[in-house]
DNA sequence: TCAATTGTAACTGTTATGGTTGCATCTCAC
DNA sequence: GTGAGATGCAACCATAACAGTTACAATTGA
């Protein structure tokens, strides 16, 4: 499977709150209008950011702000705060292998260093890139297009 | 999301085969047993593995047989041979960004090598396992428990 | 020929996703 | 205060993937 659209929506909204914060206010329907979904869909992920304490919605006014810099928030960060996984296993381990049989028994204490590891590589990958880096990046690229 | 549990199966797949090929015919009905579910099952990614050339499942008699040297078959492999996503992507990107927005423009070009890169980082640490793997370290555990 | 086995279609129940409507609640400007 | 504009959230809907199950045709070797 794949990990959800939420997650590059999510970084979406990072990049535009950042680039429209001064000059517009950034509302769940403007959010919705760049991103091309449903104002509903990019509440439930603020609501998820929020939670996570990444960002501070204004209720009423409208409005979004970050909670730290940007350098200090990483794609795991969002990762995370997106992912509904309970304790955030990347792999579904077949729930019960016969523990009379040899392998059975034993599949557990095998593989699970080993998910761990791959998980870990990925984990690590993701915290490499901040929203910093985005907003360097996109920086970069306008000034590119003007 | 999370990755299926057919990818924990089929490595328990190939740790049976490899445990029991000399003592016991190893069917679906067998492998079934052990790893607890059901034998079609068992048969739907023994046909993956086999469409992808990793093994050889011989029909009417039954039993399975590798196409390769253990070494010679990652868990990269055996994640490609299970994973359905059309050309392996791990991150599903939302579909329409809107290109009258300077952010909805080049949210891509912002985040495809970013994501890329974490996978690739996912991908190679799978690389490093193969099937010699589980087999060193299984017949490291059953030693003890003998 | 027969028993054992694979291959596969068809179906079920559950869950996640993405989307949508509707509305209570909150906040600020007036 | 009132109203306009927002968020928060519940309640749906459609679709798809997953895991499981039944049933049966096709295959193979004894």
């Amino acid at each position: 499977m794949q990990i959800s659209s939420r997650f590059t929506v999510a970084l979406h909204i990072f990049a535009c709150v950042d680039t429209f914060k001064d000059t517009h206010k950034v509302t769940s329907d403007f959010l919705a209008a760049s991103i091309n979904t449903n104002p509903v869909i990019i509440r439930k992920i603020l609501s998820q950011l929020k939670h996570a304490g990444l960002i501070n919605v204004a209720r009423g006014t409208g409005g979004i702000s970050f909670t730290r810099e940007l350098k200090e928030i990483t794609f795991y960060d969002v990762y995370r705060a997106i992912e509904p996984v309970e304790n955030g296993e990347l792999f579904h381990f077949h729930e019960s292998p016969n523990p009379a049989c040899p392998v059975g028994r034993n599949i557990h204490a095998l593989l699970d260093g080993k998910l761990v590891s791959i998980q870990t590589a990925m984990e690590n990958e993701m915290k490499k890139y901040t929203l910093q880096d985005i907003h360097a990046d996109l920086q970069g690229l306008l000034a590119q297009q003007d």
